[in-house]
DNA sequence: TGATTTAATTCGTACGTTCGATTGAATTGA
DNA sequence: TCAATTCAATCGAACGTACGAATTAAATCA
């Protein structure tokens, strides 16, 4: 039986964290539009940094929860042949894009969640590290399933380069968004996540180069990795 | 005639800023840590956000020069041909991620550049559409020109995706550089450039979906914007 | 050259504000 | 009645800023 009060604080956090940063909202900002008393967010949650902390995990659990329940849908969908490299993307950041516009919040939400990568302050850095574990293992163990002909530190690299465009794109692609809104309103967050999509993929099939790193004296003990 | 005193607090400030964030470090921290006097700040900058700013002006204006300058050389260097696109990628990334080791000085500045995106606080934000206002118009005048297959709309995004590759490169690539460094210590940097050269040219080429968005009622007024 | 003035910088200290947190009384509803 | 919740008031700490005295360096003059 969660009180008004409650939820009233949690949306109200939610919308201020995304548009000014963690730090830059105080608790008395919070209450104050929230329209409840200053009191009210240490007695709901102990202290700022747990209202913190409930607000990422409220959204961030359900949103984790279906990434897996559509990677496990996937899996079985394509076995015994291997996933495709393009589905893969496509449901890794499909959801958090989804979340842009959910439920005519506007950039409410995923603006938030990229914050979570620049002001990341020890506590939180952690709590992250735990949210995002297991999406983490079986997205990467299903990556390397489908492109095995990658070295794992290569495929880690160009990973670590969707989840940048995604972030990017989750924090500031209402800006790109504005400059070049031409197709009407319709699933334009469909169409993008379809421009990600295309573009992490053919990156993540991007050619090796073909000599690692020429004119290296020196320590040899270069590991195949594949 | 620059006093010590003023490079000590701007060194001082921007190791700060990159590991704490700018709202993470008091003018007490900067001034402590420089071994310099309170009041230094506000006697050579003015106030905190001038300091800032400065911070950001001094590593910032350099490094877009020097963008700029490979860019005129690229651009002519293959006149009267189109430059190609893997090299114009290369030279947007290469010199922000060439400063991951500059001097030694770790990722000091990097990371701060990367903070940029996210903390941006109004005044700062003006502050970087002036910095990179050039290098902006001159590069997507340039990516054009390279790629001119590619609507201006789907080259926006895809840029978009690039900058955001970049930007959590530079803000977490030493968590990556961590996990998989196996290739001695080398030219590790030059080697990232590469990857994230090849990876943005490859998404940058990926192919147009053939229909633009399936299943959408009413509103056909879609410009085709090549 | 040596003394004196002037400007530039550094220093110590304090002000006013805002922050997160706390307390205890008042209010509410079962 | 009693537990859960809300309220007003306040705490100490940290913040950016301001200001005048102290110090240093340069310029001017005897």
């Amino acid at each position: 039986m969660p009180s008004d009060t409650r939820d009233q604080i949690l949306d109200t956090a939610e919308r201020l964290f995304a548009e000014f940063g963690i730090d830059g909202v105080s608790i008395r900002t919070i209450t104050a539009e929230a329209g409840v008393n200053l009191a009210a967010i240490h007695y709901h949650f102990g202290s700022k940094e747990a209202l913190v902390r409930e607000v990422f995990v409220r959204r961030i659990g359900p949103l984790n929860r279906e990434r897996l329940r559509l990677l496990d849908d996937l899996l079985e969908r394509s076995r015994p042949q291997k996933p495709k490299l393009e589905e893969l993307v496509r449901i890794l950041v499909g959801p958090p894009l989804r979340l842009w516009l959910q439920a005519g919040k506007g950039e409410t939400f995923t603006r938030l969640c990229g914050r979570i990568y620049s002001e990341s302050s020890g506590q939180l850095q952690s709590m992250c590290v735990d949210l995002f574990q297991e999406v983490v293992r079986r997205f990467s163990a299903a990556f390397e399933q489908a492109a095995p002909e990658l070295p794992k530190t290569e495929l880690m690299w160009r990973m670590h380069f969707v989840i940048g465009a995604m972030v990017h794109t989750l924090m500031q692609g209402g800006f790109v968004h504005q400059l070049g809104a031409q197709t009407g309103e319709g699933n334009e967050v469909e169409a993008n996540i379809e421009r990600l999509t295309r573009f992490a993929t053919a990156g993540l099939r991007a050619p090796l180069p073909q000599t690692e790193i020429p004119e290296m004296a020196g320590e040899s003990k270069r590991e195949a990795l594949g």
